[in-house]
DNA sequence: AAGGTGACAGGGT
DNA sequence: TACCCTGCCACCT
């Protein structure tokens, strides 16, 4: 019997998981930078490691703003696996954030969780 | 088949 | 404050 079940972390494997990661990134404010770790809490899947293994897979897909995305430390961890090792500092600069030695500065300031969606 | 490796995080020291 | 250790869970040797 193929039916398996939801719910379960083994969801993780559908492409529905993907997309909640992606969902929820396009939604981080312009400016404003998340952790994988307030994602994979928001969505209640998963745990941080998978979000940033689903954000590996995000250059396949359209514009996502995986820039946005960074440790909880704030450091841009993920920045080798852009298509240059500058370039995701250099998209988060021209967003007027700065970064210093790989890490984003005044991140207590910028650190936007998902769940702020529903204060709007 | 088993162990190592991550775009991580939280708690302990 | 900073470093270390452990849990996490799918993918890759």
């Amino acid at each position: 019997m193929p039916t398996k079940k939801p719910e379960t972390n083994k969801d993780l494997k559908s492409d529905h998981y993907f997309q909640k990661v992606y969902d929820v990134t396009c939604l981080i404010p312009y400016g404003r930078v998340s952790t994988y770790g307030a994602i994979a809490d928001f969505l209640g899947l998963g745990s941080a490691r998978m979000v940033g293994w689903a954000l590996n897979h995000s250059h396949t897909q359209a514009h996502i703003p995986a820039h946005r995305v960074v440790n909880r430390k704030g450091e841009l961890s993920g920045r080798l696996h852009f298509a240059t090792p500058t370039l995701m500092e250099e998209k988060l600069a021209l967003e007027g954030i700065e970064v210093v030695e790989n890490k984003v500065k005044n991140m207590d300031n910028l650190f936007w969780h998902p769940r702020e969606i529903e204060e709007y």
